[in-house]
RNA sequence: GCCCCCAUCGUCUAGCGGCCUAGGACGCCGCCCUUUCAAGGCGGUAACGGGGAUUCGAAUUCCCCUGGGGGCACCA
């Protein structure tokens, strides 16, 4: 088995390309074939390095990994169309020597016509094949003299195109409804159904796997892989991806470039599975599983052949199970990074106390980048009150009582960790006949700035004593 | 307009003739736990688009309708 993935570097990974990219690795790796990265840039217009490198990025990211391709090489190199053109327009020539295929010399003009007339009639629009039969001798001659002329393939007709898709079975097209279609342009360079086609025969791809958008060109690439006399290929349509409004998804259901959602806070292991699961089903009730697990269970032919809608929800959900289930050295790691974004280079105290807390804050969100809000009280002692929560909290009958009480309590306290901590403000609670809610919450407040925080307890432990004490006599002030 | 594909809870899906009074997950709603927020536990809400046909028996097979989607370039 070859498969391959063929984005085209005109823009950056989308999620729909990545996940027709980890559908070919779960085909491929579970077959022990080869994956190919290529590249198909044939419209050097629009495609930019940039974008080349970010598919790269992304794959990496995600971590699927080729064998042959870009950036990598192998027996069938180059993998950039933008590379072969001369074997394209070799391949067109040869095809129009063999009778397979033929200069046209319609101009825009009339096939504008053309499709207008055919439309109004009823008929399927297109090309109406007036140069099929026209003389080679003559054509070539008129080609010679300098006149603009494409290469069209001769379909057979009449005819049909049948093929067996595996995820959707028997598909045909009559070739009433396959034009003879441009395979070569006037300026010499091939249209992507040739480009495609040739290299898909050349490279030794066996399964293509793709985007379901491109199952009525299919017949287009199976009769060009036919006029080359190649060995058949495989193809396998995934469903489309839709927004949420069930239309194909794109730019306008926002940002969803693959980037977008790592530089969201996105884990990849979250990223992948959740695409996984967009078209296909681990089975045994289970959806949460590594990229590894899904390769040992892939079947093409368990693929659903229905569109599916990309739910921002579900995939937020499973990033927060990735991050709980996260090592804590490795999200703390992950954390420094993103805070010293943020914050700069990070002083002693300030990743002793991001140590300290880490475990607690991974326990509550959902996005890597969520993570900011949840420490900044341990990074600053400009730390701002939220002013719906004192207003909530500190104006309440018993907080200030409460925030005496603690400083008092606290003060005397001989070890200044969790456990000792908690022991003393219960005494407070207790003492002041308090429940949590009306004694500690004001506490919180007053060290952390809000009513949303992480443990109490902890925080106070990882604040330290002199900047616990000094924050609640702020706060007490302020009463 | 023409061609093709698709059709189970709001969403992703399980189901491949009887195990289905249709299962799981996300979301949503309760309750529990609880110092907040989460997490977790328990429970609930919610679907086989419609009509024929085949069959002793259809979510599962066939046909039609309806609906949705994709494609119809010298773009990929």
């Amino acid at each position: 088995m070859r498969v391959r993935f063929a984005p085209s570097p005109t823009g950056y990974l989308h999620v729909g390309g990545a996940r027709t990219a980890l559908y070919n690795y779960l085909a491929v790796r579970g077959n022990g074939g080869e994956f190919i990265l290529r590249s198909d840039d044939t419209d050097t217009l629009r495609s930019s390095d940039e974008f080349q490198q970010d598919i790269l990025e992304g794959m990496r990211w995600l971590g699927l990994d080729w064998d042959e391709g870009i950036d990598k090489d192998g027996p069938h190199a180059p993998y950039r169309q933008s590379l072969r053109l001369d074997r394209y327009r070799q391949v067109a020539e040869r095809l129009m020597e063999g009778g397979q295929a033929y200069l046209c010399f319609a101009t825009a003009k009339e096939l504008d016509e053309m499709r207008r007339v055919a439309q109004a009639e009823g008929r399927p629009p297109g090309y109406d094949g007036r140069y099929r039969d026209y003389d080679p001798t003559e054509a070539a001659k008129r080609r010679a003299a300098g006149e603009d002329a494409v290469i069209r393939l001769k379909v057979p007709r009449p005819g049909e195109t049948v093929f067996r898709d595996l995820v959707r079975g028997e598909v045909r097209f009559g070739h009433d409804h396959v034009e003879d279609f441009v395979i070569l342009r006037s300026n010499g360079t091939p249209t992507y159904h040739l480009a495609s086609s040739v290299d898909d025969v050349d490279f030794e791809i066996t399964h293509v796997i793709r985007g379901e958008d491109l199952l009525s060109s299919t017949p287009k690439h199976i009769l060009i892989g036919e006029a080359l006399d190649a060995v058949p290929i495989r193809y396998a349509h995934l469903p489309l991806l839709m927004g949420p409004d069930g239309k194909k998804l794109s730019k306008r259901h926002g940002d969803t470039s693959l980037r977008a959602y790592r530089e969201a806070g996105y884990l990849p292991e979250a990223m992948v599975n959740y695409l996984a699961l967009l078209g296909w089903s681990f089975g045994e009730d289970q959806d949460v599983f590594t990229l590894e697990e899904a390769v040992g269970r892939f079947r093409l032919d368990a693929v659903q052949p229905n569109a599916a809608i990309f739910d921002n929800d579900k995939l937020l959900w499973m990033n927060g199970v990735y991050i709980r289930n996260m090592g804590d050295a490795e999200f703390l790691s992950r954390l420094e990074h993103l805070i010293a974004d943020e914050y700069g280079e990070l002083s002693p105290l300030q990743r002793s106390r991001l140590a300290g807390i880490a475990p607690h804050v991974k326990e509550r969100i959902k996005l890597l980048t969520d993570v900011g809000e949840q420490v900044r009280f341990l990074l600053t002692d400009d730390i701002e009150y939220d002013s719906g929560s004192w207003e909530k909290i500190m104006t309440a009958p018993d907080a200030a009582a409460a925030v005496d009480d603690a400083l008092a309590r606290l003060r005397d306290l001989e070890v200044w960790d969790t456990q000792h901590i908690e022991g003393a403000l219960r005494a407070m609670l207790d003492h002041l006949q308090l429940n949590g809610r009306k004694g500690l919450q004001p506490l919180r407040v007053a060290i952390s700035g809000s009513s949303i925080s992480p443990p109490l307890f902890e925080s106070l432990e990882v604040l330290g004593r002199d900047d616990s004490l000094a924050r609640l006599e702020a706060a007490r002030s302020r009463l």
